[in-house]
DNA sequence: CCTATTTGACCTAA
DNA sequence: TTAGGTCAAATAGG
């Protein structure tokens, strides 16, 4: 691995990010092509620094994972049914990512509880899949703010999910409205279902999915109080929210790469 | 009325 | 004994 160029990268996209930062505090033209030119620099500078690092794509912090089992945390119900008896959690597959703002998946998630964690500052909180018991999907992730300044958020997804309800990125780019885009898009060879606005506050042009029940978005609709962190409601705006680049990453295969690393201005 | 979130209680593993 | 994970009643919000 090349240090110097990866430091290069970094400092690259450094600079691409600030910039777009100052157009975007600017206002108004947060869709013109000198701000799509600066997403994309952005976009393709992180992208080799992963490439660079050989984290691509999924640049965790602690890959360890362990067997398939993947116990869910059982009820127990052993003498009665009891609130609470279960089994915790064991050899589960786990995955951990530190991003900017709670992760914009691409899935729906419930949160189910909230604690305060010894020696952190920040509590953790617990989400399920929405789908935990309509499609039995038995992912589950803990968000927990690791930072103040800038916010720093640590994800961990334990299990994985086994429903069908990713959100559409490419059409969440698509929304972007940027033709000249499409090498992003061929990196989704995705099978999602209709788009949502759900985890997607800047998709809200979008009609949900007729069918599909209501199911709020987390975590920008928690209450300020108790959310990880009033930034992720700051993301109401027309563009994405910065980890909305994330999201990309998530679902992009190692070929798609060199689409991306490919692509020019 | 229905669904999601909050939050204290409850439970297990360490 | 305690920290952390989950449950579920209460509450909020559409």
């Amino acid at each position: 691995m090349d240090d110097r160029k990866v430091l290069e990268e970094l400092v690259k996209g450094r600079e691409f990010a600030n910039q777009l930062r100052q157009v975007m505090i600017n206002g108004k033209d947060n869709d013109s092509p000198f701000v799509r030119s600066l997403a994309k620099n952005v976009l393709r500078s992180f992208t080799n620094t992963l490439f660079l690092l050989d984290k691509y794509p999924s640049y965790e912090v602690s890959p360890s994972t362990k067997s398939e089992d993947s116990q869910e945390s059982c009820k127990s119900f052993n003498s009665k049914n009891k609130r609470g008896c279960y089994k915790r959690k064991r050899n589960t597959q786990e995955r951990e990512e530190v991003s900017q703002t709670p992760k914009l998946d691409g899935h729906q998630w419930r949160k189910y509880g909230q604690k305060e964690i010894l020696n952190a500052k920040y509590s953790r909180n617990y989400y399920r899949c929405t789908h935990k018991y309509d499609q039995n999907c038995q992912a589950i992730k803990q968000v927990q703010r690791i930072q103040e300044d800038p916010p720093l958020y640590k994800t961990t997804y334990l299990g994985h999910h086994t429903c069908n309800d990713f959100l559409n990125s490419a059409i969440i780019l698509d929304s972007n409205n940027d033709p000249s885009d499409t090498s992003i898009l061929l990196s989704f060879n995705n099978t999602f279902p209709t788009p949502t606005k759900q985890e997607c506050p800047f998709l809200s042009s979008f009609p949900s999915p007729s069918s599909g029940k209501k199911e709020e978005v987390i975590p920008s609709s928690s209450p300020p109080e108790t959310s990880l962190d009033d930034s992720s409601r700051h993301n109401n705006v027309t563009l994405p929210p910065p980890d909305f680049w994330d999201v990309m990453f998530d679902s992009v295969d190692l070929d798609d790469v060199n689409l991306l690393l490919d692509c020019d201005d």
